[in-house]
DNA sequence: CAGACGTGGTT
DNA sequence: TAACCAAGTCT
């Protein structure tokens, strides 16, 4: 859950798994939608469907595997998670690299060079720090402690050198350059893409909903049916080739929303009155749920949240 | 290597 | 506001 994603967003979900999830038999056993509808909200979704998947490789094996090469052949473990639940959970002396020890090791060793050019170089740093004494007797918590040390100290924009355990050895600090590192190289730029939504509830308060395909964005996350996301915006005769049901719309605005590489624009329409089942054309269009049952990603609870708003 | 992959908080 | 950043991984 950590991955990319600050502590304090992770937290109510950690807790929340932790309740429903108590064991990886528990999990492994779980159907994938109800995983996904209790990550719903915290973004990069594969992660869900890989822990999922990586639960019942656990379960099946029977036991965790303790080094890093077997971590790492787990699903959604990579060379970071792999060296974390090594040296966190089994005193597995080794280093794990993430964006905190990348910034610490980038100005310990004044590194100039833009990331991800320098990354090999940073990696090669960071395993020398495992030479320190304490890494080899507490791996545990030598890793927490270097986490710890780049979140509060050796922070990204303007960091606290002077009760830094570090100052002295710190190769930035010494060239007085230890707030412009690491560098990084020039992002792309981010495109923008638009789509169409419809908002449909019954009788019963329940909502007509579709499953995204399993891979790719948002993948097995629910969604309004609507358009496909293009880089063009759509008219409004064109967007209602792709309504549920005929005619009667109410416009009820647009929201946007930013994804790591792409900005969405999706116009938002709804029908104010319940609606008949019998009114949707095709099963394709999804099937009326229940929103409580539910994995909605933070771009259908915008647009939600736009159609409940104006109804009142 | 570059790009896909979410969301929320900070500057 | 736009940009940056967060306990990365996979293709």
């Amino acid at each position: 859950m950590l991955q990319q994603t600050t502590v304090q967003a992770v937290i109510p979900y950690f807790e929340r798994f932790l309740t429903d999830y108590p064991t990886v038999q528990a999990l492994a056993s779980a159907p994938l939608e109800d995983v996904l509808q209790r990550w719903a909200g915290l973004g990069y979704y594969a992660r869900a469907r890989n822990l999922h998947a990586c639960a019942q490789k656990i379960a099946e094996r029977g036991a965790f595997p303790q080094t890093v090469e077997e971590l790492q052949t787990l699903p959604g473990i990579g060379a970071y998670t792999a060296r974390a639940v090594a040296a966190i959970a089994f005193g597995v002396p080794v280093v794990p690299v993430d964006g905190n020890v990348e910034r610490v090791t980038a100005r310990l060793f004044a590194v100039e060079d833009p990331i991800p050019a320098a990354r090999p170089q940073l990696h090669r740093y960071a395993a020398t720090l495992n030479d320190d004494p304490i890494a080899q007797t507490r791996p545990s918590d030598f890793a927490q402690a270097l986490f710890d040390l780049g979140s509060s100290i050796c922070t990204p924009r303007s960091p606290t050198c002077l009760p830094c355990p570090w100052r002295t050895p710190c190769k930035a600090q010494a060239q007085g350059i230890a707030a412009t590192l690491p560098q990084r190289a020039p992002k792309t730029a981010r495109p923008t893409r638009y789509g169409v939504h419809f908002i449909v509830a019954d009788h019963q308060g329940q909502f007509l909903l579709r499953q995204r395909p399993t891979k790719g964005l948002l993948g097995g996350m629910d969604e309004f049916p609507g358009t496909e996301w293009r880089s063009t915006s759509w008219s409004a005769e064109e967007a209602f080739h792709h309504a549920p049901a005929l005619s009667n719309w109410t416009l009820y605005g647009e929201v946007t929303h930013i994804f790591s590489h792409f900005t969405l624009k999706v116009t938002v329409y709804g029908t104010p009155l319940p609606r008949n089942r019998n009114q949707v054309i095709d099963t394709e269009f999804g099937t009326f749920r229940l929103l409580k049952t539910a994995a909605l990603p933070g771009i259908m609870t915008k647009c939600l949240k736009l159609y409940k708003t104006s109804a009142e």
